[in-house]
DNA sequence: GATGCTTCGTTATGTTATAACATGGACGAG
DNA sequence: CTCGTCCATGTTATAACATAACGAAGCATC
C-alpha cells in the first residue's frame, strides 16, 4: 500500500491547520521552547474549532489521543500557549482563540502585544484587532492617572457584520 | 439609656457608607425596583471592602446577618445591583465593585454607561473612568468592522500611581 | 381572600481552575 | 557511566466560581 495514501493518520488536522502548527514548531524552537505533542494537539484543537472551546471542550477532545488526560494536562498546555503568544484567552468566554497577530512576528515570544476581540453574541465568531487609536487613548487615561499599563483585556461584545442581516 | 449611644446596632455601616445606601435605596424606590435588605446589605459589604470582594466572600460577611445564606442568595443580589447599574463586575478578579458614575445619574436604570478599569496588581485598587477618547477610538474601530457594540468590557492590570514607589 | 408577581430558601449540580506530589526522560558534569 | 538537574507530564484531590430547579413566603391589587 501507498503510504500516502491518505493522510489521516500522520497529519490530524486539514493541510492548512499542519501549516500553521509547523510555523508554531518552528518559532518555538528559534526561543528555546518546545511545541511538545500534547502542546502541539491542543493548539490543533484551537485552530481547527468552529467557536472558540473552553478548557474541558479541549479537554474532551485531547482524550482522544491521550485517553487520561486531567485537567492540569490542558492548563499547562494553555498557559504554554499563552506565554508564547499563540493563543488568547476571552475572559468573557473562559475561552481560547488562536492569536491572529502575524505568526513571522519578529517580537518573539515576549512581543506580548495588545489586542481588542470583538464578540459576537449570535455566531460565537471573535475577531482579533489591533488598533492603535484604542491603544493610544487608554494609554492617555492611565497616565492621567498615573497608572502605569502591564496588561489589557478589551473585549466587545456585539453583533458581527454577518449576524446584522 | 440614650437609644442612639452608639448607633452600631441600628446601623452595620459607616455613616458615608449608609448615606449612599440611602442615595441607591432612593434610586431604586424611583425605578419601581426596590433595595431589599439583603441586596442593601450585599452593597454595603462591597462599598465598604477594602479590596473588590468576590461573591464568595461575600457569601461569608453575608452570613453574619443571613445564617443561612447559600449561592444563590448573593448571586440574585449581585445580579440585580449590576441591572441596577450600581455595581460592575471586574471579569479579570470575578470580582465586584461599587460603580462611582454619578449615583444622581438621571439614566436610570438601563444607563448601561460604558466604564474602564484600571486594576492595580499589588494593592488591587480598582478605579472606574468613562474615557469618551477610549470610546470613540473603540467604536470606530469596531464600526470599520461592521460590528455592532452591545457591550464592553475593558480591564487593564498594572501598577497604580501609589505603588509605583 | 383569591390572584399574580417578586423575592427568597433550599438542595443539588455544573463549570472553571489549581494544589500537591509522583514519575520519567533528556542532557551535561564529574 | 551515573548522578544531579531541569523540564514536561501523570495523577489524585480539591478549590473557586456559578446556575438549575422547585417550592414557600411576602406583598400588592382587585
Ligand atoms: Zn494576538
Ligand atoms: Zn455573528
Ligand atoms: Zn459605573
Ligand atoms: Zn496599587
Amino acid at each position: 500500500m501507498d503510504k500516502h495514501q491518505s493522510g489521516t493518520t500522520d497529519a490530524p488536522f486539514p493541510a492548512a491547520i499542519e501549516a500553521r502548527l509547523e510555523q508554531a514548531e518552528q518559532a518555538c524552537f528559534t526561543r528555546g521552547t518546545r511545541l511538545t505533542e500534547t502542546r502541539r494537539q491542543v493548539l490543533g484543537l484551537i485552530l481547527a474549532a468552529p467557536k472558540p472551546p473552553g478548557a474541558y471542550d479541549l479537554l474532551e477532545q485531547l482524550r482522544v489521543w491521550h485517553r487520561n488526560a486531567a485537567p492540569p494536562t490542558i492548563y499547562r498546555a494553555l498557559d504554554f500557549l499563552t506565554e508564547q503568544g499563540l493563543i488568547h484567552k476571552i475572559e468573557r468566554l473562559s475561552a481560547f482563540v488562536p492569536c491572529t497577530h502575524r505568526l513571522n512576528c519578529d517580537h518573539g515570544a515576549e512581543c506580548g502585544h495588545r489586542a481588542q476581540f470583538l464578540i459576537c453574541r449570535v455566531c460565537g465568531h471573535v475577531r482579533e484587532l489591533e488598533d492603535l487609536d484604542i491603544e493610544i487613548a487608554l494609554s492617555r487615561a492611565a497616565q492621567a492617572q498615573g497608572f502605569r499599563i502591564e496588561l489589557t483585556t478589551i473585549e466587545v461584545e456585539g453583533l458581527c457584520a454577518a449576524c446584522r442581516s
